[in-house]
DNA sequence: AAAAGCAATGTAACCGGTTACATTAAGGTT
DNA sequence: AACCTTAATGTAACCGGTTACATTGCTTTT
């Protein structure tokens, strides 16, 4: 393999003097210059990055720990922060850690033993808080989408509270009052959020809560087809349904079409996140749009500063609700 | 930082027994090891990565070139090349190529300059083509779903043409005699084959080829969307569609039922792939189901092979035809 | 004309592991 | 007791860049 000592024996100059004239050309003279980047040229000469990274200690590569790739809406923030990465000259280590922490653990160690110089979290999850990690060290990370309330790190996030409320209160406006929600994982805070945002409407509107329409999920359309056969069977069944992902919506709406009932003659559905397939499904669904590609590039954009010193702020991004046609009056 | 002096120092003995107890445990006395792992521990020592990947020239890090994350049968790939890739110890570089062939070949170069040890090709492009890579080096590649015809390495494919074959023969089996086709993009082999599969099912049948019912997409539900709205202008429309995807199939229905027509009733339509919300569509979608992550698990396992000197061969995977409410008998 | 300043380049240490080779000590053989 | 074998450990070169410091030669200053 052609290496810088090659360069220097063919331009008849030294090491340090090819290091320059590529690095940093303006210290050289032209004419050493030419010589030099002839010689790359005839040696077709390539630096290894290798040694590039292991003598400046730095990867450029971030690691990127998703819950799962399989789910459209982080496909969508993927392609954000593979895109902010590439144009800031850095790669991505993307981690499917399928929600398993002692995988995060795993994966966030890349930035430990040097593998990669900083981690986005995607997940509320902190992967340095296990005692696998120096207490004092500095881990690079950013915490974006679904945020520990405590982040010890910059965090991008929705106000999934106030998102949830809106959705709420469109179906409120037209007329349900018994309205169901199919909700994330228990222990997410995005869950609790969107929840509370949920209580926020109905309360404004004097409903009283009531525990059997909420059902538990986990965002996949399995979930929603599983919790609305739950909330069908109620004996007074919902109106309305408000589902925490768009993937569980299309799973709750499936489901509720099987049962013979008409979304949304019958039944409303809302969902959350706006994946591409939201406006092809029949009917095409109301939920709240959300900046997937701008979160992961945000995200990456603030990492990136924080690896180069600067400082950086907490950022709340902005959704809009999609009104479409899987919401209407209620008929009752 | 602790670095492996330290740790020498720390227990007493030199670098070389230091790297010997951690790598090749049973050339050391055994007294010798314990010392050395005490000293390991106290010290919280890791190796650094970097170090080890730069001596070794080896980065345990494949690139994988997708052309697009977004769509959900490449996200299931993935998440087939990350399990085992993890698993052999391998990293995944996650490139989002987005078709552009300048970025996949910009991509690929990770491998010439020693960012990564091998590529995972997903689709019928060689990043390598250009003279941009010395034309002897033998730079360590698998080209797997979609694959060149002339592919300069191993392959892992499907039996396109019998797939569609099936497909379309099932159609045929229905009573159709008039079946659309939504192609994939013009220049690719896999588009090509899946046309060679419908024609063949067409011709065994006695029906002629009409140009007219084949119309070009990009696998995303928007061009499948686009291609139902043409086919259904047509003055003689298909009863049945084929679509080279099922993002599109599902673009498709959703045209097909805003103009009031009903699937399976007036139209039938067979999509490719089995993605996850294949069952969850209304009605839910007749596929070929391809085994979407063993791709991804066969690609990574032949590349690591390749990359350990061992031989490896083409690889052709199974498929099944899922037959599900989206095709019915023709009406006519 | 001697001193000082500066631009251009060379020399070699350095990053943190791995490993070929050298050295030492212990045990076994004749 | 002298010699050989083998196991355990140490020494130092090495991977391929980067960069602090040294050196050279030329120009400017007083």
């Amino acid at each position: 393999m052609t290496n810088i000592r090659k360069v220097a024996e063919l331009a008849g100059v030294s090491v340090a003097t090819v290091s320059r004239a590529l690095k940093s050309p303006d210290i050289v003279s032209p004419v050493t210059r030419e010589k030099v980047l002839k010689a790359v040229d005839q040696a077709g000469y390539k630096p290894n990055l290798m040694a590039v990274q292991f003598r400046s200690q730095r990867t450029y590569n971030l690691v990127v720990l998703v819950p799962t790739i399989a789910n459209t809406f982080f496909a969508r923030v993927i392609s954000g922060i593979q895109e902010a990465a590439q144009e800031r000259g850095y790669g991505v280590l993307l981690c499917n850690t399928l929600g398993n922490e002692a995988m995060e653990t795993q994966y966030a160690s890349l930035v430990s033993t040097r593998q990669a110089d900083g981690v986005v979290q995607l997940r509320a999850f902190n992967p340095f808080s296990d005692n696998a990690f120096p207490a004092g060290a500095a881990l690079p990370m950013i915490n974006a989408c679904e945020v520990l309330d405590d982040a010890p790190c910059p965090t991008v996030k929705l106000d999934n509270r106030a998102a949830a409320r809106e959705v709420t209160e469109h179906l409120i406006a037209l007329g349900h009052r018994r309205i169901g929600m199919i909700k994330g994982p228990r222990r997410s805070p995005l869950t609790r959020d969107r929840q509370l945002g949920y209580q926020d409407a109905l309360s404004a509107a004097g409903i009283a809560l009531d525990e059997r329409l909420l059902c538990p999920g986990d965002f996949t359309p399995l979930a929603g087809y599983q919790a609305a056969e739950t909330l069908i069977a109620l004996t007074e069944r919902p109106t309305a349904i408000f589902c925490e992902s768009d993937e569980m919506a299309i799973g709750a709406m499936s489901r509720i079409k099987e049962s013979g009932l008409s979304v949304p003659k019958d039944i409303s559905v809302a969902g959350f996140d706006d994946i591409a397939f939201a406006s092809y499904t029949d009917p095409p669904l109301t939920t709240i749009a959300q900046p997937a590609e701008a979160f992961g590039r945000e995200a990456v954009a603030m990492l990136i500063d924080v690896l180069e010193g600067q400082k950086v702020e907490n950022l709340v991004m902005p959704y809009t609700l999609l009104t479409r046609a899987s919401t209407a009056p209620c008929q009752l």
